[in-house]
DNA sequence: AGGTGTGAACGTATTCACAGCA
DNA sequence: TGCTGTGAATACGTTCACACCT
């Protein structure tokens, strides 16, 4: 099963489809920080305040709202609120999505009570945990008290509870069974939240997000700044003691 | 990539950083993939056995692999443990990390409980809360039982730990205050977990990872396969619209 | 003026195809 | 023979510059 060979373009003719990836992962961003300025009384904003605030270019903020009907004004800018609304009208989110949570520990508690994912339109309808010790425990989710069922309830439970999403926060061993049992269940939307690479069929999107890689990532990021002052070993101390951050870059040595 | 802000920087001589970046991204999940591996009797493997566990193209993974000196041998495929180990000191990820963690909640504790984090070279040693509720509280971590301070003892312990990266798991609130706070600390790596899009100076590099955007990905790119066999959202294609007021459906929560 | 929308230039990432070596 | 390593070709994403609207 080749996960991505499919290079031909399958003609989707929604307007949806006229995003190009990258830019729809800025549009939520866009649409988050919109979302924290409405309530104050800027009711309008340029492109460049808004590519600011969200850390973005100005240049591709506005190409990235074009993609969509921005419906800006020359010489004026956006409108916050009919702004935010024609993006979340042209991502889809419009609606709210009901999500299946897969793993009752830590991870998958740290998922339901997390304060954006009620207010982005998202609801938790359903818990399960491999874990028989965990089954009958409650959890508050954010749309509610849940209560942690069994993996082994999802082929049952989904199919009427309209869920469109899986989230998978168990642990590595169980997280292809539970993605199987995902897809039986007709979901076709996975977020895998463990360090296991999951298969699917092509018609299932899995999206990982593995929190120890975002750690390594960001490692060597940091080895690459700390490489370019210094050769040598890099193993050292950081013991730099400047109260302000005024530390300037270390460009001696050798 | 910088984060935000375009800046003037004139960077890297680039002698060193041979690593594009996005093939960093990939070869931390090969590595992963390969310490899954090294326990199984294969010592040896192909670049497109990699590949398929690992979910990409076989010549973008030949390609990462060059990158770094990848000392495969031709027609037979790579040594197990001795591409992990290239990987791995090419990635600078030979030595232990020691990271400091803000935000005591469900999150916090969900990172330092998250069993990949220690295995992979990462040592949390110090626990920070703004909650004075939550101070004295103790979280296990991979690296043992860890106390929880208050964010203001942030710039007085991390230094003398050698907290090389600083991991912010707390409200949005308070998350600007934890990065000034860290950055004071001498910390030039944040892993950013809020939604708060944070402000730091140029030579500190900040990575966000935000649970809920991750879910909006995943439901747009959802909706473009469901845009095929139209699930019931029956979201019009025209692509034209007069912005006067077209009722905002973005709601600004509580 | 002031600022959006967008074609064109630019840089980066991915894929292709094949040379080279065990 | 088979698989790696890599230049060339292609696709993609970002930045620039400016036409155009208010």
């Amino acid at each position: 099963m080749r996960a991505q060979a499919e290079g031909i373009d399958v003609p989707v003719d929604s307007s949806i489809s006229a995003i190009p990836d990258a830019a729809a992962r800025r549009l939520t961003q866009y649409l988050h920080v919109l979302q924290g300025l409405s309530g104050a009384e800027r009711s309008r904003l340029s492109s460049s305040d808004l590519a600011e605030a969200a850390g973005v270019n100005s240049a591709i903020l506005r190409k990235d709202l074009s993609h969509i009907g921005a419906g800006g004004v020359r010489g004026v800018g956006y409108d916050v609120s009919a702004l935010a609304g024609k993006i979340a009208m042209a991502l889809g989110l419009a609606r709210s999505r009901n999500v299946a949570l897969a793993g009752a520990g830590s991870l998958g508690r740290a998922i339901a009570e997390h304060p954006e994912i009620g207010h982005r339109g998202f609801a938790i309808v359903a818990v399960f945990d491999a874990s028989p010790s965990r089954a009958g425990d409650v959890m508050s989710g954010s749309a509610g008290p849940l209560p942690v069922r069994p993996i082994s309830e999802i082929a049952t439970r989904c199919p009427g509870l309209s869920v469109e999403i899986g989230v998978i926060a168990t642990d590595d061993a169980v997280a292809q069974d539970v993605c199987d049992k995902f897809v039986a269940a007709g979901i076709g939307l996975i977020l895998n939240f463990t360090g296991t690479t999951l298969h699917a069929p092509d018609e299932v999107e899995v999206r990982p997000v593995d929190l120890a890689l975002e750690l390594q990532v960001l490692a060597v990021s940091g080895s690459r700044h700390a490489a370019e002052r210094a050769t040598r070993n890099a193993a050292d101390e950081t013991t730099d003691n400047n109260a302000t951050g005024a530390e300037p870059k270390v460009s001696t040595k050798s």
